[in-house]
DNA sequence: AGTTTTTTGTTAAATTTTTTTAAGATAGTG
DNA sequence: CACTATCTTAAAAAAATTTAACAAAAAACT
């Protein structure tokens, strides 16, 4: 479950934010002490956060860089309508996205959503067509049968994943896999590919990794 | 210079809106017929598509699933305040962002820059007349059909495209090409550039690149 | 520690794709 | 018209990739 913390000092406001974002299945948290925001936040790891402009102690905007300057947390920055040019900046100082009060319930959980989204391609669970790619578990599963994948076979299918689209060349698989360390036979990486190959067949999905000769592979 | 399409049916906006973007150094092109949005906006070729929901002929949100089907084009919807639904539902049929009217200058700005950050990241795509140009896929496409280049015929379009209007000499293709490492036949990229003017033809492109005997080749 | 199982890397032969070569055809130029 | 640069096509060659079988290494188990 996606953790967001709250800092917004209107209790009110604080509680609404709390039960709504409860009752989508997320699990707010709501920042105590602004004297030490910045460390808290950090350490919480949480995996969004939902600013308030204008909190007391510590100015948001100030907050915003220096959270920044230490971790890449999607912030949503809450503005005051008032004040266009806060949205402006907020985003230069390197917020996700910014919505101002007094916001649609729809529209903000909408905005979590999609920076979630965007921040967790950085994510263990990703889907590829029906499948549920689990790294950490290193399991391919289409919700009735579940594949176990190797670790190479789960760095390669995870780099093209990252790349989806787009021509990825043998090379930099290789550097993926083995980070030029020692001299490994580059058919080795061929044979990986191969093997990947078979496992995803077996979901029924063929010709997903296609061979550019010359080129690399790319993931369709 | 980025090419932004306005999809918009007041007149008074649509040059609001090309002026400014003209002068934040894009290039902004105005969709004229309405009845044809799709074929248009997908043979344009553009960078981003600015889409107001309220158009005459087709409804903005049928254009914008539209679209979606065969293109992943980042597009802004443009969205009435008095109807907040809209924007949940635009976001949820493919839209990369809204913004509502009435809207800061600024702050579509704002938004444009970051939508076609993060979409850059996925291509770095260039186009030739009709044609879209994917180094990063490899592909050539028109909307309709996508048709691969081999390594070579890449190295070369791309040098041609990088230098279009000019004349380049056999010598630096080749250098290009082989990097004057080992005696080739020069006759080899000869065949080259007769199989990149076979798929370009493919496309229905005549005379692209032209011969100038002596000289070298032009793409017009 | 020793055994078994799984994963990974290697090799060699087979296959596929791309590139080069070669040779005759075509077209521009003086 | 003669000369040369370029084009086209098909076949040959080279390069890249695949596959299968086996060996080595690593991990899991007893």
């Amino acid at each position: 479950m996606k953790k967001i913390m709250i800092v917004e000092d209107d209790k009110v406001i604080c509680q609404e934010l709390e039960e709504m974002l409860n009752h989508a299945g997320y699990e707010a948290v709501v920042l105590q002490d602004f004297s030490k925001a910045t460390e808290e936040i950090l350490a919480s790891s949480v995996d969004l956060v939902l600013l308030d402009i204008n909190i007391p102690v510590i100015n948001g905007e100030v907050l915003l860089k220096s959270i920044r300057e230490k971790s890449e947390v999607p912030i949503i920055m809450v503005t005051s309508r008032n004040n266009e040019t806060d949205e402006v900046l907020s985003m230069s100082f390197g917020a996700d996205d910014y919505i101002t009060k007094p916001y649609n319930p729809n529209i903000l959980l909408l905005r979590i959503g999609a920076v979630l989204k965007r921040a967790g391609k950085n994510n263990d669970v990703t889907t590829y067509r029906n499948l549920n790619v689990n790294a950490k578990k290193g399991v391919l599963s289409d919700g009735e049968r579940e594949l176990w994948l190797t670790k190479n076979e789960m760095i390669i299918f995870q780099f093209l994943l990252n790349h989806q689209g787009s021509i990825v060349s043998r090379d930099d698989l290789m550097t993926d896999l083995w980070n030029n360390d020692e001299y490994i036979n580059d058919n080795a990486l061929t044979v990986n590919i191969s093997r990947l190959r078979a496992k995803l067949t077996e979901f029924g999905i063929e010709n997903a990794i296609e061979t550019r000769k010359g080129q690399g592979y790319i993931l369709l």
